[in-house]
DNA sequence: AGACTGAGTTCGAAATCCGAACTCAGTAGT
DNA sequence: ACTACTGAGTTCGGATTTCGAACTCAGTCT
């Protein structure tokens, strides 16, 4: 709603670090317990010279760690970090979405609440209320 | 990603639709009442070539559509459908991210709830338990 | 020795992106 | 009528990014 020309919106801050074809689907993967180069590699069908960078700026960003896990022959894996986790809440909006508005692919529900097998929602929380709300009622997205 | 066709799991999907550099911030842009061409240009500073190419994408996948709002010459401007509005939970994820963990810029919340003003957090929400919880009792992102 | 593992690098070819200048229909001013 | 301007694009050559395939390098297994 309002047209100032700061530096860099929090979006593109974010975007900046993430925003790119293959960043979220390696957080995807990480989520999903892959942590190997070469594991990386098979699942995405990621360009290795491709994958070597991305892991590279993501760790740089603090969304991913690199972790010797072996010493003989020196290897190292990547763990996704707290801030790595935490770009889960946009992910699921993706899953959502798709759900939702996709037009190819039949989609079967895929996210629920760990412990009772629920099919979860997101929502917006507000302390002071301690109430969930949508979208409709977020001031200053952007 | 897949090779070729495959169905490709839900964030595939989406990404195959607004996984590139441009697409979410022309959303982002549109939320924020943006429609001529010249504007999403001069907003966002994206090629002209570049912007034609992604607009026409987005209109195919329903996000945005191409309206004609002038007759004698012939315009057109572009406006969110309600598939491009339902992105919006996406976006606030991203801009909560960057808020909570980007290591650049000052930020400064810029996400409340419109009712009372309170700084907005984002939860996932189980409606047979009644409770909200967090990213690692998610099951099966992806 | 020879084959294998796993995290990368190196390479040239192909796809994308870029800014700048151009098009095209119509409008406004002198 | 001539010029300048508007706004949604297109065309151009050059720069950047991505690609797959093959290679490296240390150490291990048979």
């Amino acid at each position: 709603m309002n047209q100032q020309g700061q530096p860099g919106s929090a979006i593109e801050e974010t975007l900046r670090v993430v925003g790119d074809r293959w960043s979220i689907l390696l957080v995807r993967a990480g989520l999903r317990g892959i942590r190997r180069f070469d594991d990386f590699c098979d699942d995405l069908g990621i360009a290795r010279p491709v994958l070597t960078e991305r892991l590279r700026r993501l760790v740089k960003f603090g969304i991913f760690e690199r972790v010797k896990y072996q010493d003989k022959p020196v290897r190292y894996e990547y763990r996704l970090t707290e801030a790595g986790l935490a770009l889960s809440p946009a992910l699921v909006a993706l899953v959502r979405w798709s759900e939702e508005y996709s037009q190819e692919v039949s989609s079967e529900t895929t996210l629920v609440h760990a412990p009772c097998g629920t099919e979860l929602e997101q929502a917006f929380w507000c302390r002071s209320c301690q109430t969930t709300f949508g979208p409709h009622a977020v001031r200053g997205v952007g």
